[in-house]
DNA sequence: AGTTGCACTGCAACTAGTTGCATAGGTAGC
DNA sequence: GCTACCTATGCAACTAGTTGCAGTGCAACT
């Protein structure tokens, strides 16, 4: 189980409440790890019962008050710890192949139709991806530490985007023999 | 939920036991799904419940007896119907990514040992499929219908994997910058 | 004045998937 | 003869994650 030392690095980073890790989990780190707000909220519970991290009731102006969690040192320890361990090799999973897979057994155009939507969440994933980089990272040369290893995991999630829509373009130049020719895509080369 | 569905894919492909189901998620159609023995035996029970499939009990030789599933009209309707509707988008999961996202707050010297283990994993798997292409799919530009949907969902695995080990790479390469240039990949130009 | 949306927290009930164990005969190597 | 692994199925207990609901109060739009 990893939600727990997502958190923790997150928290890491810049202690938060709930609400906010919630919301980060929908971009930088959320690239290789999601949790819903109620997930977040259960697992934070768990997490300060095991002492890994402490609260700050904030009040706010004009908005409810928020508890803000910060790591506690038996939360630094347990964030070293779970670092030095090996990773479960990674799973992928996705719906979308196993319908491609499947398609003579239901309507082709139907599964085709959804792979061009998925293509296009990607590609906007992937956009949003290349225009984060270049406004967080103009010059990633430079980097050490902390925000070499932040570049990198975006790095990840770009190379990953990219294969993607990629993919799908093939998928879709199979499926649809009739329109030749991927459509135009000017991000399609590397920076 | 898409354990029930890739299972009717699955056994629309081919009439299969649970135990052989469970082998095939090694493989081929585990690329993109996944399940434990146990998992796939709960579920078959939950559709054979549900009427989408049929068990005959198959006695063998010096070897215990299997129920081999087969879909029903039902199952292949229910197929089709699944098949038609949108799917989620892809959540990609990566404990290891987590981890290289929060080296600094560990070992960091450990998390690059972890990258190369597992990219040296993901090399191989990606040489499996290479193979397996070559074996299974000698003349691709020829291939229709459900040979031709199980070829793209194979070419989804190789890109994937392609790319995994490529980005593995630079982050070794940013992680351990004493150790210059990439090691040498015969199989890193697309064939 | 009324609706929608955001910030903020949380419970309850559910579904999905994992881990550990049990059982049982066959085959292969030492 | 012993150990170890393969085929084959399955239960029980657990952990992880999802879905649906509930409540408060402010701001912005209509």
């Amino acid at each position: 189980m990893a939600l727990e030392h997502a958190i923790l690095v997150s928290l890491a980073e810049k202690a938060s409440s709930g609400y906010e890790l919630a919301r980060r989990f929908d971009k930088s780190i959320g690239q290789f790890w999601t949790a819903t707000h109620q997930q977040v909220y259960k697992v934070l519970g768990r997490m300060e019962a095991a002492g890994w991290v402490a609260v700050t009731v904030v009040e706010q102006d004009g908005r409810p008050d928020k508890k803000v969690y910060d790591l506690t040192d038996a939360g630094r320890a347990e964030l070293a710890d779970w670092i030095a361990q090996p990773a479960a090799p990674e799973v992928a999973r996705s719906e979308l192949a196993v319908k491609i897979r499947g398609a003579s057994y239901g309507d082709p155009v139907a599964v085709a139709d959804e792979v061009e939507r998925h293509r296009t969440l990607h590609a906007e994933r992937l956009d949003a991806y290349l225009a984060n980089e270049k406004h967080e990272f103009p010059d990633p040369s430079r980097l050490r530490g902390r925000r070499l290893h932040q570049w990198l995991v975006l790095r990840g999630g770009i190379a990953l985007e990219r294969s993607m829509t990629d993919w799908y373009d093939d998928v879709l130049a199979a499926l649809r023999p009739s329109k030749r020719g991927p459509k135009p895509r000017p991000d399609k080369a590397k920076p």
